[in-house]
DNA sequence: GTGGTCTAGACCACA
DNA sequence: GTGGTCTAGACCACT
């Protein structure tokens, strides 16, 4: 389910919440859903539990998820917040990314259809089903 | 000229090589031209010598430059062929930033015309003088 | 009534507990006045009767109500007396919360203002009618 | 230095972490300044480093402290920012303990004048000396 | 020598 | 059975 680099020079709390990020992003996870509880996904994964628990943490400091003790996680539905930091920060990757992928020779079309194919299924997977 | 952030998290040599692959990748830095050396940055940035050593090792084992021993370190004239791999990393990166901005609630139109100015940049400073 | 947040981090009694001590210190609860029973209280929440016991327990236990069993629980009347270990744990309280709003940037005149409208609701509610 | 109670149902990196910001709150750590190391400290507490480094990673997730890895972790300047969220935590922490010295019966004039105190005293503090 | 990650394993509080 | 805390101890990356 979710690949994990343990030889990674990024820690591996880092990449599981990256992992799930994604997951919730892409609606995969849909809001209030439960996520697998610490010590299932920690025996999945054959990772210590302390670890996973980690990587929950931080997306609870990141507003993905919330954490009821006694009860498991779940995913955070979005609300209106300030996001303008975080969305800033986004577009100066998005730039850092187009720059090298135009560097790197990709033309100009198929960066164009790369794009609106991706926001399509973005767009798609954030429409309720 | 190259804004380091001592105070970031991400390593320092790590915040260097992506200024300079940033300058490469905007035709600032043109091919074979000279990187400034060692000690001179070293200088510049009031940061230890062995630190820029190591962004240019990591800038040389990416392929972005070239060293010739006695003489300095250069500017990678970039190649077709093997890059493959390189760009379907960045389409994952693409994907992934595209994704969260949109479940952000950026909407559709701001995002495609936040690229076309990126894109536009790009191309032009990608374009030979 | 209770606006409980179930998604908190805070334990659900012990919302209930500070929900009640805030009714019985802005005087909405009166001396002697009978609280609801954990049974109708568990059925308007939708909460678990034991988690009610629990808040009704802790608010025994620090001395705000008090309980007859087979009759219900009643709101303490407060005594004079040993309440100087607890004021004084509400000035430390006090002084951490102004040094932080100070620290935070929030102007003196604000701060004062908010103190004067704070203080002025709380004696109305706990001038006996 | 730090008085923890480790029998306390609030956990140990929290008091820790409280205590911390209270220093920086009053001056007493400085900006810029640096914070005894995760293992100085772990020895003159006599507690486990990584308890001490949880409590230092929610201070630079609360944005009090950043930590240079491999330099040590440092009191982060005050910067402008968006700090109304904790502001309007702070307003209701502070109208519960005003209502309930109130309750207690602390007259309003002890009140007024222990608030005068504190402010002053705050207000000193945060001034460079 | 610094912060940071990870494991193994114990124990607690909540529901 | 859930999340959460804490310890002990090893190892890594950065300066």
């Amino acid at each position: 389910m979710f690949e994990l680099d343990l030889r990674s020079r990024k820690p591996v709390y880092e990449q599981l919440a990256e992992k799930i990020i994604e997951l919730i992003v892409c609606n995969v996870l849909k809001p209030d859903q439960q996520l697998p509880s610490v010590r299932v996904l920690s025996g999945e994964l054959t990772i210590n539990p302390n670890t996973i628990q980690k990587a929950y943490r931080e997306l609870e400091h990141r507003g993905y998820i919330y954490s009821l003790p006694g009860k498991g996680s779940f995913v955070r539905p979005r609300e209106a917040g300030d996001n303008s930091a975080r969305i800033n920060n986004l577009k100066a990757q998005l730039s850092k990314v187009l720059s090298e992928m135009v560097y790197l020779g990709v033309p100009r079309d198929e960066l164009i259809s790369t794009i609106e194919n991706l926001l399509s299924r973005a767009e798609g997977g954030n429409i309720d089903d």
